[in-house]
DNA sequence: TCCTTATTGATAATAATTATCATTATCAGT
DNA sequence: ACTGATAATGATAATTATTATCAATAAGGA
């Protein structure tokens, strides 16, 4: 994200804050920067890491409690990887799908295809299951990390 | 699994252990007979307090020895779910994904459709990257939840 | 059956996450 | 702008999960 996309973003999710009673404090707008200006999803701990580089860096438990909040309120979500889980990402509108590069973790965000909704109304006939979500994520090789 | 698909799979797995120079021993088969007969996705905590109810039970590191060596030969994967992460699964032959109920953890394994090979392709050339593998689930409820 | 050595299990060490609580800082109300 | 109620912080303790260590054990080829 460029830098004013950063403060945009930032702006929607004090309002989010703000409507939700929450205040917004130091803490949590520094990981809220941290986590906007990301190339790639952070794990809480890395987070915590890239904090102490900043004038004045975060406790571990803030982190922790400031992602517990994002996510309670649809902010951000979980990306799962193969061998190392957990980091966080923007949540994404609409509905898309996560590519990652296993050398260097970079993401790409991409537009999902109408078939799986197809796809899923066979499987609950076929299961008898109720579908109310589903992730996909693609893994591979950026064309930096290829070359 | 039925108790003599368990059987038949504990031995493709015993097959695979000595063809890799790995012996089988009472506690590998322990760990391979609570995952092939589980109905969800068990974590290495899960899988260890499910042994403490055998006549003997497992050593808390062997369990992770063995899911490490499994995993190595490609017989489990970890199945990633909201909320509650590294659920163990045996590995699906082919294209297949998984549906897991958010209820009770039942999971049901589904064919894979075609039309995602073709998105792929789309993807590569948007991106530039390369995808060489990719993960689908679906989450929802399963029938006997739902009622 | 014997012997080599891979494997186990008890436990120590490390890492990650959550709980506690006195102090600090946000922001609604004036 | 100032004040006060209290939400939030951060240091740290407690808990939980994972990995490392090593003497004792057992698998399986000879
Ligand atoms: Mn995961
Ligand atoms: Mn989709
Ligand atoms: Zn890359
Ligand atoms: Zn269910």
């Amino acid at each position: 994200m460029t830098p004013s996309n950063v403060e945009q973003v930032l702006n929607t999710w004090q309002d989010s804050l703000h409507q939700h009673g929450y205040r917004m404090t130091r803490p949590r707008r520094q990981v809220m920067e941290i986590i906007a200006a990301s190339e790639t999803a952070l794990t809480p701990q890395e987070i915590y890491q890239k904090s102490l580089e900043l004038e004045r860096s975060l406790g571990i438990a803030s982190v922790y409690r400031t992602l517990e909040m994002l996510e309670e309120l649809g902010l951000i979500q979980q990306i799962h990887q193969p061998g190392g889980c957990h980091g966080i990402w923007p949540t994404l509108e609409g509905h898309k799908h996560h590519l990652i590069c296993r050398d260097c973790g970079q993401m790409q965000v991409i537009e999902g295809n109408v078939d799986i909704d197809g796809y899923i109304t066979a499987i609950e006939k076929q299961t008898g299951y109720r579908v109310d979500d589903h992730w996909l994520q693609f893994f591979g090789r950026c064309d930096g990390c290829l070359n």
